[in-house]
DNA sequence: TCACTCTTGAAAGGTATTTTCGGGGTGGGG
DNA sequence: CCCCACCCCGAAAATACCTTTCAAGAGTGA
């Protein structure tokens, strides 16, 4: 027997289990066992030498080969190959078990894969629920804005600075507030064509809608950037950028996918300002590069380049 | 250099690509135009020998396995079998989804998908290279510390920030410092039993790795977080949580995936840490929202929280 | 410019795979 | 009951592939 059938198809893709079935009848005995071997357990069949697996099916080389042949693949190696790649394939099968809340005793990588589809799953929610007008509208109004304020306690204090540092970035003149009394003191001064931001979750903390109703109140363009649309703090906003509310729980603080939601809002917006302001972001955001060089110390590891 | 660092982790399985990417700023020219052909079409790869995919990339037979070592792998013939899974996984699962890179012209509505996409993409990477074994090191550590101080400048800072006001919020003694000179300030008086953690993209900041190396050398346990695991950071750390390196460009700095990328690994401490101080941190979490619950005023909304 | 380190491919050295070849078993016929 | 022909099978040779070593070349800092 040369390879009087062996020619017509190519190597098989993962229709594997199903050949070894329909083959074998015409096989010999030992061939029997590599093939039961190889359709039995493909993972741990790829980790193996021919060798290794001519002493665990105690047959010999020549016999794992010629049933490699078999099977349609010009030799052991490629049948390994495509071993390895059904084992991957059915791993990846039984992944998306994930979706569960977490648990106090689930094991590291089960939190590392939760957290990281639920953020994921933010982000998705966030960019389909992004209304792409108000969105443009609060583009443009920083675009065209002399001074830009963000205001934002807490963890959405955090994202406020964000979006200000990005905004100097691009040579924007951008400051973000936590302190309730000083964000106050500065939404005084705003007037028309100044951009006044509010970033809260719950659309209901005094401390962020207290600033913007006073930017609003001095004819400054007010944006809010909030969960909740019909909290509070839209009453004194103009644009209103919604973000995604997600489940929470115990170990699972609902600040965690406001602020994945909040910064995709924010990126969104700086992406944009930049588009808008290109002939002057563009030199502004290389300088800042260029400035910051310097500070970075390449030493170290071993190629730096 | 030896093999310094790419002895702890087990082959990677899927986060090939990511792989490449956090290190091939480490990597020599002629070993990042093989981990380019092989990030590039997996599938091609793996049905090439050692000098065939030499030949390919212009290389040698040495530089191929040496790659193949780089990328965690024992050598070529692990890798290209590794590559096998990725291929059969990449077919039989989702689209290939090629996204484009964010243009000036670009509307608001594709800048949206994009970064949304992008954003879930770095995650998705984060999760596949993060080393739960570094991972659950770090948290112990956490978990049984004193005191923990956060060190990071600019979008690190504010990441630092995050994690800091997390773990307050779990009745943990945390604080985060921006400022350089009283960040070392402050290492000096760590000692044993307190962690230092240090975030830094590049892995080479030096206002950040300065007081982590103070407070390593006083005997405190320390952690960096970092995108380049090679960087001078990883000289005084203890524990080493990578961060993936996404393809950044003139719209979309370096920073954007970068945080996303260091905000899951804080999540992912934060959770951990949780975990192991659950009898403190529940009744602690369960508090801070208490405290907090009349600074928001529930007018103007339907619910409220 | 010189000394030094890092990078690289050629070639030697090893393993894994493939092929060859002959022993041994089996079934049919004498 | 014995012999012969056939084919399955594994040991070992032959080959292909992978890994390691080594020295020359490129790049870098003093």
């Amino acid at each position: 027997m040369k390879e009087i059938f062996a020619g017509g198809a190519p190597p098989a893709p993962a229709a594997l289990a199903a050949k070894v079935r329909t083959l074998a009848p015409s096989m010999t005995r030992s061939m029997q066992r590599v093939a039961e071997a190889v359709a039995g357990d493909p993972a741990g069949t790829a980790a193996l030498t021919v060798t290794g697996l001519a002493e665990l099916t105690g047959t010999s080389e020549a016999t794992v080969v010629r049933t490699a042949r078999l099977l349609g693949y010009p030799g052991y190696r490629d049948l390994r190959l495509a071993l390895a790649g059904l084992a991957a394939q059915q791993q990846s099968g039984r992944a998306p078990a994930v979706t569960a809340d977490i648990a106090v005793d689930d094991p590291l990588a089960d939190v590392v894969a939760k957290l990281a589809y639920d953020e994921q799953q933010t982000l998705a929610d966030t960019a389909a629920g992004l209304d792409t007008v108000q969105l443009g509208a609060a583009v443009a109004a920083l675009a065209a804005a002399r001074r830009v304020e963000v205001y934002g306690v807490a963890a959405s204090g955090l994202v406020a600075q964000d979006l200000a540092q990005k905004l100097l970035r691009i040579g924007q003149v951008a400051h973000a507030h936590s302190d309730p009394h000083l964000a106050v003191t500065n939404a005084v001064t705003l007037r028309a064509k100044d951009v006044a931001i509010a970033i809260t979750h719950s659309g209901s903390t005094g401390d962020v809608i207290e600033p913007l109703r006073v930017a609003f109140e001095h004819g400054a363009t007010t944006i809010a950037i909030t969960g909740r649309p019909d909290g509070l703090v839209s009453q004194y906003a103009d644009h209103i950028l919604t973000t995604s509310t997600a489940r929470e729980s115990e170990l699972r603080p609902a600040a965690m996918s406001s602020r994945t939601s909040q910064l995709l809002v924010v990126d969104c917006l700086f992406v944009g300002v930049a588009q808008r302001t290109y002939e002057t972001a563009a030199p502004a955001l290389a300088a800042s590069y260029e400035a910051l060089a310097h500070r970075h110390n390449p030493r170290g590891g071993s190629g730096s380049r």
